[in-house]
DNA sequence: AAATATACCTAATAAAGTTATGTAATAAAT
DNA sequence: ATTTATTACATAACTTTATTAGGTATATTT
């Protein structure tokens, strides 16, 4: 099943929201939050998600230190203060633009 | 507020869920009908929305004709049996990414 | 007469994924 | 003991799919 298409727009505010829950994690670590919480569901690629931490680091977003552990590099993120607001933001946008879609889609479950 | 980013990767299915809808439509209406149920807030752009679909005729999900109304061309598209099977799928996938990343993103409103 | 709405289209560009590949250490399996 | 899988990072080439911008043309409203 692999990664998803629809995935596109959402996995920094994905990233963003775990690093709000977590005050620290490292990449794989996220990936691999990720895949549990969606049982195997949604599958980061490393080619996506690698990028997308470097992309929220410059732009301020998240801030990064690293630890040696097992004798293996881990570069830990945390979310900066700026991240913090910016996650409120796309987090409302996400919830939006989901029930839109589920408007759309007729997807809303019947609320019993 | 102009299309969103997130939309990548859904327009297909809306458009397919829309003409599982409505016998037929024209471009044109589906842009109108998407802004109309969303109010407002999903815009499809026209560089978005006919390139998708004419991808989905040669595909063959789509088939379409063309009426003059008002002096005007009306390309109508209406879905086809492959495209009939196709949306079910694309349906439940798209169900599938609403869940996982309303748990991803904890957004899900709490079921009375 | 000018502006807006209706109705189609495409090309250049940008964003953001996938796929593939590379490095390297540790742990598990054959 | 050696191969394979897991942990952990990274990047380059490619693809998909949207945005932006531009073009054509008729009908309607201001």
């Amino acid at each position: 099943m692999s990664s998803n298409p629809m995935l596109k727009g959402t996995l920094q505010t994905i990233i963003l929201k775990l690093l709000e829950d977590n005050s620290q994690m490292y990449g794989y670590e996220i990936a691999q939050k990720v895949k549990e919480i969606t049982t195997g569901d949604i599958v980061l690629t490393e080619g996506a998600l690698y990028p997308a931490l470097h992309k929220l680091e410059a732009e301020g977003l998240l801030e990064t230190f690293t630890e040696i552990v097992d004798n293996r590099v881990r570069k830990y993120y945390r979310i900066t203060e700026q991240g913090g607001k910016e996650v409120t933001d796309k987090l409302n946008e996400a919830r939006l633009f989901v029930n839109q879609l589920q408007l759309l889609l007729n997807l809303k479950p019947n609320t019993i």
